[in-house]
This record gives C-alpha cells, sequence and structure tokens, in this order.
DNA sequence: AGCACGCCGACT
DNA sequence: GTCGGCGTGCTC
C-alpha cells in the first residue's frame, strides 16, 4: 500500500510498529499521538515514523490526530528505542513512559503542548562524578557550583531515592537557586503533573523527581545528579523493570550530559567504575567515629533466666553513669514474635501472610508486620477459651520494658517517640535508611545487637549493607558504635574502621571469586500468585526453559521472604549470566511470554 | 492488554 | 454430549 503512512507504537506488550494509513486531510507526524482501531477496539498509538510504504494490502486509517504539535521529539522516540535494545520491554512501553498519564489513555486533546525544543548542543566534554559525604547537605556543597554552571547551559535533573527528601531537598536548593523549579511525583494530580511536564520542556528549568523522572528529561538536559546512589528504589522490580543508573548513564553516553552520583558510600558497580578510573572523585574528609566488634556468646538474652546480657547491661549501666546518651539497634519490631496459646498451642497467624503476628503493645493488638492485618488478642485463647496466652522472642517493644526495669531512674524511648531527656533510644535499622531522625535525636554511644541478622542471610548484598549502616551510625554518634556479633571472624570486623575503599576492593574480589555482580549480570525473578500448585507449576516450568540456556545459571526456585505477602505465594528464580545481552534476549524471548494468566512477575536486575 | 480459538477434563 | 479453564496466537 502506498500513501502517507504511519508507523505506530501502543502502550502494551507487543514489541511491534504496525501500519496505519494516514488521510489526506490529516496533518499528522513523528511524535503525534493517533487515535485508532486496534483489535476490534480504539486505543491510543503513537507515531514513531512516517513511510510512504507498508507491506500490508489493506491498512485501516488513522481516526483522529490527537495533538497539534507533537507530544514527543525524534531524539526522545530514539531514546525509547536504546532502552528497547537495553531492557526486555516492548519499544511502545518506554515510549509512553515518557508521556504524563493523562496522556496515555485516555481520549484526550491536549491543545497547549509547546513545540519541541532544539537538540541541546552536545559538549565537547562531558564527565561522571562521585560525590562522597556523610549527608546530603555536604554533598549539596560540593557539587552546588557544577549545578550553577550546568543551569547556564540547560536544565539539571536531580533524582530522589523516595518522596521523604523531598522537602529537604527543596528547602536547601531554592535558598540558592533563582532558577525555575519543577517538581515531579507520582502523587500529584494528572493535571498538575501534566503542567509540570509541560513547562520542563521550556528548558533551563531545575527538575526534581524521583526515579521516573528521567523518562520526562527535556531536551536541553545538561546533568543528571542522582542522590542516595546506592538506594534500592533505583532498582524498578516491575514493568518496565529498569535500573535508573543505567538509564543515567545511557544519557550520559548519547546526549552527552554530565553525571554526579552523590551518596555516603556508593553500590560496588559504582565503585568498580570507580576503580577503572572512569569517574572522578570527589569526597569530604568524615569523621567516623570508632565501631568496636564485641562478641558475645548469646545475643540480648542470657541463656537461662530471661534477664539481658550481662556484658550488654555492664555496658549500659557503665555509659549512664558517664552520662551519655545511648541508641541501640535491634532488627525486631513489636514486642514478640510468637504469640501462641499454652494449653492448646495456638499459634496466631495472618491469614493472607501465614506469618505469626506479633504484638503491638501500644495498639494492644496482634499485627503482621507484612501486610499490617490487625487482630485483638485477649488473656484467654480464641480457640480452646481455657487459658493463657503468652509470647516469645524478643521484639524492640520487650527489650524496652526490660530495659525500664533494669534501669528505673532513666527515660527509655524508641526512636519514634524520642523526648529531649531520653537517655536510652530504641530502633531498628530502617532509620537508617534515611537518618535525619536519628541526626536530630543525637547520641554518644550506639549498640548493634543483632548483626548476625544480617550477616546469616543468603544474600551477597546483605554484607556490604550491614557495613553501610555501621559506618553511617559511626558518622551520626558522638562518641563511639559497639557491635555485638557471634561471628567475630567475619570479614568485614577486619576492615570496619580501615578507609572505606579497603572493604570495598575486597568486597569486589569476594564477588570476582564468586561470579557475582558486578562480575556477572543477574536477574532475580519473583512470580506470584494465590494458587500455591500452580504457581509451582509455573515456576519449574520456566526453571526448564531457562536451564536449557547454556550461557545461564539458574538457581531455585526458592521461598521468598515473605513466602505469602497479602494471599499471594512468591516464588524466586535467580538467572545468572556472563553477557548481558543474552540475559536480556532470554528474558524478553523466554520469561516474557511467560507473564499470562493470574500468574504475575517481578524482576530485579543487578 | 484483550480477545478468539482450540484442547481437554469434569459433570448435569 | 457441553461447559469452562487455560495455553496460544494475533492485532496494521
Amino acid at each position: 500500500m502506498k500513501g502517507k503512512i504511519a508507523k505506530v507504537v501502543f502502550n502494551l506488550n507487543v514489541d511491534k510498529e504496525f501500519d496505519y494509513f494516514i488521510p489526506e486531510s490529516m496533518d499528522a507526524g513523528e511524535g503525534f499521538r493517533v487515535w485508532v482501531e486496534f483489535n476490534r477496539s480504539r486505543r491510543i498509538g503513537l507515531i514513531t515514523k512516517i513511510g510512504k510504504t507498508s507491506k500490508f494490502k489493506e491498512l485501516k486509517s488513522v481516526l483522529e490526530v490527537l495533538d497539534k504539535k507533537p507530544t514527543l521529539s525524534k531524539e526522545h522516540i530514539n531514546f525509547a528505542k536504546k532502552l528497547r535494545e537495553k531492557y526486555p520491554s516492548a519499544y511502545g512501553e518506554f515510549v509512553f513512559m515518557m508521556i504524563p498519564e493523562v496522556l496515555r489513555r485516555r481520549k484526550k486533546n491536549v491543545e497547549d503542548i509547546p513545540g519541541a525544543l532544539p537538540f541541546a548542543k552536545p559538549k565537547d566534554k562531558n564527565e561522571i562524578f562521585l560525590i562522597m559525604a556523610g549527608n546530603i547537605s555536604e554533598r549539596i556543597k560540593v557539587y552546588k557550583e557544577k549545578l550553577k554552571d550546568n543551569l547556564k547551559k540547560g536544565s539539571v535533573i536531580i533524582c530522589l531515592p523516595s518522596i521523604s527528601y523531598l522537602d529537604f531537598i527543596k528547602d536547601s536548593l531554592t535558598k540558592e537557586f533563582s532558577a525555575d523549579l519543577v517538581v515531579f511525583h507520582s502523587y500529584q494530580k494528572s493535571k498538575e503533573f501534566l503542567t509540570n511536564w509541560i513547562k520542563a520542556k521550556q528548558g533551563k528549568k531545575l527538575i526534581l523527581g524521583m526515579r521516573g523522572a528521567l523518562f520526562y528529561y527535556p531536551l536541553d538536559l545538561s546533568l543528571v545528579v542522582i542522590e542516595e546512589e546506592a538506594s534500592p528504589y533505583y532498582f524498578h522490580p516491575e514493568k518496565p523493570y529498569y535500573v535508573l543508573f543505567d538509564i543515567a548513564y545511557l544519557l550520559y553516553k548519547h546526549k552527552s550530559i554530565d553525571l554526579i552520583l552523590s551518596t555516603d558510600y556508593p553500590t560496588l558497580d559504582v565503585f568498580k567504575l570507580m576503580t577503572e578510573e572512569k569517574l572522578k572523585l570527589r569526597q569530604k574528609e568524615r569523621k567516623n567515629k570508632p565501631i568496636e566488634i564485641v562478641r558475645a556468646k548469646t545475643i540480648v538474652y542470657r541463656k537461662q533466666a530471661s534477664g539481658l546480657n550481662p556484658l550488654i547491661e555492664e555496658l549500659i549501666r557503665k555509659n549512664l553513669e558517664e552520662d551519655k546518651k545511648m541508641i541501640i539497634f535491634y532488627n525486631r519490631r513489636g514486642f514478640c514474635s510468637i504469640i501462641r496459646c499454652s494449653s492448646c498451642g495456638y499459634v496466631y497467624r495472618c491469614p493472607r501472610c501465614l506469618s505469626s503476628l506479633k504484638l503491638s503493645l501500644k495498639e494492644e493488638k496482634a499485627v503482621c508486620m507484612w501486610c499490617n492485618y490487625k487482630e485483638s488478642v485477649g488473656s484467654l485463647c480464641k480457640i480452646c477459651n481455657s487459658g493463657y496466652i503468652t509470647n516469645f522472642g524478643m521484639g524492640i517493644e520487650k527489650l524496652e520494658r526490660q530495659l525500664s526495669r533494669h534501669f528505673s531512674h532513666v527515660k527509655i524511648n524508641t526512636i519514634e517517640e524520642a523526648a529531649p531527656d531520653s537517655r536510652i533510644l530504641l530502633s531498628t535499622y530502617a532509620v537508617l535508611d534515611s537518618p535525619a531522625l536519628l541526626k536530630r535525636t543525637g547520641v554518644d554511644v550506639g549498640f548493634v545487637l543483632d548483626s548476625d541478622y544480617f550477616l546469616s542471610r543468603i544474600d551477597f548484598e546483605a554484607s556490604l549493607r550491614l557495613y553501610i549502616y555501621l559506618k553511617r551510625l559511626s558518622f551520626l554518634v558522638k562518641e563511639k558504635v559497639c557491635v555485638f556479633t557471634l561471628n567475630p571472624g567475619h570479614y568485614l570486623w577486619e576492615k570496619i574502621n580501615s578507609p572505606w575503599r579497603e572493604i570495598y576492593e575486597k568486597e569486589v574480589y569476594l564477588r570476582k571469586e564468586a561470579s557475582l555482580p558486578p562480575y556477572i549480570h543477574l536477574a532475580k525473578i519473583t512470580l506470584r500468585d494465590n494458587d500455591k500448585n500452580r504457581l509451582l507449576k509455573k515456576v519449574h516450568q520456566l526453571y526448564n526453559i531457562l536451564s536449557r540456556n547454556d550461557s545461564l545459571n539458574v538457581f531455585g526456585p526458592v521461598e521468598e521472604i515473605p513466602f505469602k505477602l497479602r494471599g499471594k505465594f512468591h516464588y524466586s528464580l535467580i538467572v545468572k549470566a556472563e553477557n548481558r545481552s543474552i540475559l536480556r534476549n532470554e528474558l524478553k524471548t523466554k520469561v516474557e511470554p511467560f507473564r499470562r494468566g493470574s500468574v504475575k512477575m517481578a524482576i530485579v536486575l543487578k
């Protein structure tokens, strides 16, 4: 067929362009959204290309052109194509990632989409910087000048791990920058988001957003900053999967932008880039306080009596005498780990997650730590009605109570309830993911009671994560950190107070020896479904399909933690490959077609 | 993503 | 026989 032919993509898991005939009367080109008939229904497509011929004999006509000016520029369409080549998702899915939600689905005309900006002039030289300092304010000081320079030339995007960082960074930047600020986040109303998107297109903007913001980059983009570069939020496990750093790196390569990775401690991948001299390090001196490793025979409990470990008790007493303020880390929320009837043995479990419920004293209820299901617990068993409900295991609320008994003259609280006169605070590790709260409360000494919680996990990233947590803590305390461990021979402890590079070098060496990222590529595929047998059948099928490829190493299936969440069971397969494009092709051709029926899938790429 | 088509086991 | 779940293929 001949005439003016539009190559159209859809927001579907179909990695193809479809040809449509553009009637003479219509004005449409690359980047325009169109309303077309597709497989017995009507939907929005986006024109990626205009052609003169099609190998199809009968083409359907474009029903309506939805834009007066292109929604996406040619550059954006090409960028979607690059992403398609890198990741297993479809062309159209990436194309539609780049336009706001309102323009994706509804048949909605937008009158005032401004025309595309001209291409930004490629820079003569562009660079990657790794900025390392203990907190965001310090890091902003380091890259502030770079930010100003780049804003003179074009737009800058700062990516944040989560919305909790937004207000802080907005405040600290607006004081210093007169540039127009645009904020993107997924809680914005669609109309507001669209307005911001249009505003960002006009150029020379300072754009703040989460991981998704990079997909909406303006054509004059000059610099991308990734704040908290090591945050797990930057690995997007749902469709379309991507790793934020990869996308920023693609922009660095093909668009010649500058890239700033800002963090207290980097991912191992970024460290590897550093050793290969592919980036420049700007490091601010940090005064980390010493970390002491204390060998413990039992943690928290004394073997027999239900009392505190005498070692810990003694340390706390000593520090109280010296008028020190302390924080104690113990990674179990709630009061206990199991609630059981001592008469019939019934254990309170979450009906949706299969996990045992924990007692929460504040709410006087049994709570599921995974899905927040709550249930009242009386003093009598709800099954046999004959008695004693007892609880087992240690949670921070129980620890708080025990400490209060031992040291009744001082104020002891969890960190969320910290008061100015609290002498001992209790916390889980979660607070170290955004340590602002900890910084505000200010403590002298930190105790880490269950470091082994991390070291015993079958997770190749767990020990580096523990290292980062401990270092963060040692940066925030005024005096020192005491870490209790049952495992004093662990390699982490040898160099815990050495310069950070040494532990990273050791970790890199171990990863190389064990064939783990960043030396190989890894995908963790998690399947979920409410029918356990159907799910198991599926996951074994997938295992068999993937095992046939000799260039892949497939492990599993393993039960995820939590195994059952909100009624859905979770199984994972780990796939390792030396070659990234082989892995990508297998995910695209073997794993993606598997995404059918009720079984749902998430993939984390490393 | 939807939707049709076709295969196979269950059941009035 | 025929109803329905589910695997497979297709959409310009």
